[in-house]
RNA sequence: GGGGCCAUAGGGUAGCCUGGUUAUCCUUGGGGACUGGGGGUCCUCAGACCCGAGUUCAAAUCUCGGUGGCCCCA
């Protein structure tokens, strides 16, 4: 199993490694194996206590009636050829098609029309994790593109300014920032161009990292609704001065790409490593079995390291294969830490312990086990994250000329103006996509008009 | 959006061109014995021709359609 096929490798690590089944008979849809499931539940719970500080949980339906959905045309525009719907309801046409949620907007808003009443209701805070669904023309793939979004954690918040809106979006990336640095997972942070924001959004900010066959991938979103859907779905709230007023909106969002980039940025040939904070089991126990006498003892010292370690998710693995099998078999599903107890750790008072981003392996006295892993399980977040950050920046090049881009990979930064006719042909020059713009402190200019400008643009082939 | 390739046990494959006996090999899974500090060995058992139609005495093999997968270009 090569990473160096990533194509290859990818789908091979998602079986192998017992994330996802990708034998389901539907295109673009795709089971989560337990393991995987776990991790899943594991990663997006970080997530989840981060919003949990000031957003509540809510669950909105899966089903949209078509009125709803077709009532804000520019956001329409956006989805209307990927939208899934029930027409039926067993052998009766429905009088009203019923839409399978490409995205919440239109099954939210009618309600927050509801709901809000004064600006004393505001902020409104929400975040919902749900499927959506939509009908992918394009080829599909497991985590990245799919039908079925298994695992989409949108919020959705309402603002009494554009400007207070503005600064909860500055939150969210803020804690997607936090959110990514605890994966290790390296990102860029730039600003969608308008041909490419979210339909309906004033503006849109993505998070993109490079995944390891030097294409980018989109792992997180924020959008600034202003007033867009409020306009639409009648999103009045009362001022202080007894005004009616429309509020302004965010959302944000982030699906199970989160885990394709978590697995792909940090795995090997060997399968998965994965951050010890989401590792479903965090240390591995093995004891190596050598004379039947020794037996009884090994399991009581394996028995001793778990509970040594209780803080930690432990697994003590008695399944009879050879210690190498065993090696190799908690290696591909990642885990972070593994120790060996065998007749000679017996002997010695101590146990042997490997860590997998690394392979090393050491002796440590059973006193100083504890206080090991502890200082371990920080060295290796701080090793991976490390690597996955300078992987990226090895790849990510400022360019003077658009061509220089063409036919390389990975993320490529140039001047731009900032017009969509020049960032076009920036696109067709160095054939890849303008991800997003920053602003840079030095002028410089635009390539194609030569126009100054403080702006640069991302360059990337994205998934 | 356009084009190409492909579908045989849980996974990977041979056979297909040139239709014909019990579908090949590796792996995996069950049972047993030996083994045990980096993917062990032997014995034994289990498991497959994607779906539908057509051609034919006869289809894994030929034709058409469906479904699914992979790759390239826009």
């Amino acid at each position: 199993m090569k990473k160096s096929e990533f194509s290859e490798w990818f789908n091979e690590l998602l079986v192998d490694a017992q994330i996802m089944d990708v034998r389901y008979p539907v295109k673009g849809f795709y089971v989560w194996f337990p393991f995987g499931f776990n991790l899943r539940n594991r990663t997006y719970n970080v997530l989840r206590s981060l919003l949990d500080t000031d957003h509540e949980e809510a669950y909105f339906p899966l089903l949209i009636p078509e009125h709803e959905l077709l009532k804000e045309s520019e956001h329409i525009k956006g989805f209307e050829d990927e939208v899934f719907w029930v027409t039926r309801g067993g052998s009766t046409t429905l009088d009203v098609p019923l839409a399978l949620r490409p995205t919440s907007e239109t099954a939210m808003y009618p309600m927050f029309s509801i709901w809000i009443r004064s600006h004393a209701d505001l902020p409104l805070r929400l975040y919902q994790l749900v499927n959506t669904f939509r009908y992918e023309t394009k080829h599909t793939r497991p985590l990245i593109r799919l039908r079925e979004i298994t695992s989409f954690l949108e919020a959705h918040t309402a603002h009494e300014t554009w400007e207070d809106a503005k600064l909860q979006t500055e939150v969210a990336i803020k804690l997607y920032k936090e959110f990514y640095d605890g994966l290790g997972v390296p990102y860029v942070i730039s600003r969608r161009p308008d041909w490419d924001k979210f339909p309906g959004a004033d503006y849109t900010i993505a998070f993109d990292t490079l995944m390891p066959d030097g294409k980018s991938l989109q792992i997180g979103t924020i959008h600034h609704l202003g007033t867009k859907f409020a306009k639409t779905f009648d999103i009045m709230y009362e001022d202080r001065d007894g005004e009616q007023q429309y509020v302004n909106q965010t959302c944000y969002g982030v699906s199970e790409r989160c885990i394709a980039a978590l697995i792909s940025v940090h795995g090997d040939d060997k399968g998965l490593i994965l951050p010890p904070e989401v590792a479903p089991t965090q240390v591995v126990i093995i004891p190596i079995f050598k004379t039947a006498a020794d037996d009884e003892a090994l399991i009581e010292a394996c028995e001793w390291v778990a509970r040594e370690l209780s803080e930690y998710r432990t697994t003590i693995d008695l399944a009879d294969e050879r210690p190498g099998a065993k090696y190799y078999k908690w290696e591909r599903q990642g885990v972070p830490i593994r120790v060996e107890v065998g007749p000679r750790d017996l002997a010695e008072g101590s146990v042997t312990v490997a860590r997998r981003d690394t392979g090393e392996k050491e002796s440590v006295p059973r006193a100083q086990l504890s206080a090991h892993i502890a200082q371990l399980a920080c060295d290796i977040l701080a090793n991976i994250a490390g690597k996955a950050h300078a992987f990226m920046l090895s790849k990510t090049n400022v360019i003077d000329k658009p061509e220089e881009a063409k036919g390389q990979h990975g993320m490529f930064k140039i001047a731009w103006c900032g017009s969509e006719d020049c960032g076009r042909t920036l696109e067709v020059l160095s054939d890849a996509d303008i991800l997003g713009e920053f602003e840079e402190a030095s002028e410089s200019f635009c390539p194609i008009c030569n126009a100054t400008t403080y702006v640069q643009a991302l360059l990337a082939r994205p998934y």
